[in-house]
DNA sequence: GACGATACGGATAGATGACTCCGTTTGTCC
DNA sequence: GGACAAACGGAGTCATCTATCCGTATCGTC
């Protein structure tokens, strides 16, 4: 809705059919593979997978470092949709939660994937702002609205909000195939989010072992 | 302690001077390296910062995969030693969260490395089963006493522990060069860690939005 | 200090992956 | 339906990385 993925920016070309068509594929399967086998799969193995000579990948995207790039920022792009669309479905109080389980419930392969981008080294940051920035505003409505409802401690800003889902994503990935634990991990992430009800400060340890 | 890091194994070869050194400081460097640069590091980059040549590094470790394994292995036995040292000196209220501290107090590169080791798709688990045991019991011992002091929740097991602390290594990746925000963002899954005080089962959404 | 064995270094083989060139096909517009 | 531009396919190039081979240097022992 947002932008319209099947062309490459508000419009300096007209972009003929089938070019239209390969390119949507391409991003599809380019997803599918960069999450099943990493960021190292060949692009060859995109192409191959897409029914598209190696060529076309290069034409559409001049770089693979550019197809990582687009599939990322399609990816953002949904997910602050999605976001949108749970806050104005249900509201302040459960829409944060909701966004969180929402990522969290898809196959920890596609979130890692997310991840697996940043130690690309890929230049992904610059690029990605946009998109970015987009899925940034949501989550501060998100968050905002938890907050305001009680629901959240309100020492956290979006930041730190995106730091804690991405470490979330990763360390479900380690309890893969394990749905009890899971379910437990992501109760402590949880809890911990929540407005502190009892002392603000308690007196747990912070640094080491006293040297 | 547990096992002599510069001899292969428990010993069928005694191995020469010069290869000792060699082996040691190969496992340094390619530490180093491998932490800074991730594991796409080249082998012939590894053997040139620690001044051999590129032969004497698959003569140590027969493959890439190998070393990496090993230098898991060494990371893995020196955080049980920690963890070991830890309990003694700490005791059993404070020991886990000190562990934990130590921890993510290293750089945020090199726990990336361990993750980094994952999704290489190395068959590291089951070369690293034996290290990885150790320090499971380690941790076991530790969470035990948490436990039993009464700072930790019940419902969590080593599992869950270990996929806490990689996540929370990740989050905290992510928040590298803003101090404060990971100050914050820690004290979320410390918090979360913590015994719950109040009621068992508070009223906080757990599955997504009402379809 | 001399000899045998062990370990070393660097050049090289073999594989793979990103990216290009160019002849052929396909869509679009009249 | 014909002409022209746009897009396609895949063989080929260039760079890079893992792993090996073999002549040379070093260690350990007498």
């Amino acid at each position: 809705m947002t932008t319209d993925q099947t062309s490459p920016a508000t419009g300096v070309k007209p972009l003929r059919a089938d070019a239209r068509r390969n390119r949507a594929r391409l991003l599809e399967v380019a997803e599918a593979v960069f999450t099943e086998r990493g960021t190292g799969a060949s692009t060859e193995e995109i192409a191959r997978e897409a029914k598209v000579g190696i060529a076309t990948v290069f034409r559409h995207f001049p770089t693979k470092e550019a197809l990582l790039e687009a599939v990322l920022v399609r990816r953002l792009e949904r997910l602050a949709e999605e976001g949108r669309r749970l806050m104005a479905e249900t509201g302040p109080t459960y829409a944060l939660f909701a966004f969180f389980d929402l990522v969290l419930d898809q196959s920890p392969v596609k979130n890692a994937f997310a991840a697996a981008l940043a130690d690309a080294g890929v230049d992904v940051r610059a690029a990605t702002s946009e998109a970015g920035r987009a899925l940034g505003e949501v989550l501060t409505v998100l968050l905002d609205g938890a907050q305001q409802a009680g629901v959240v401690r309100r020492d956290l800003g979006v930041p730190e909000l995106t730091a804690i889902l991405v470490g979330t994503c990763r360390m479900l990935e380690h309890l893969d195939g394990h749905p009890e634990s899971a379910k437990r991990a992501r109760a402590v992430v949880r809890d911990g989010l929540k407005a502190r009800t009892g002392s603000p400060e308690e007196p747990l340890p912070q640094g080491g072992a006293p040297s």
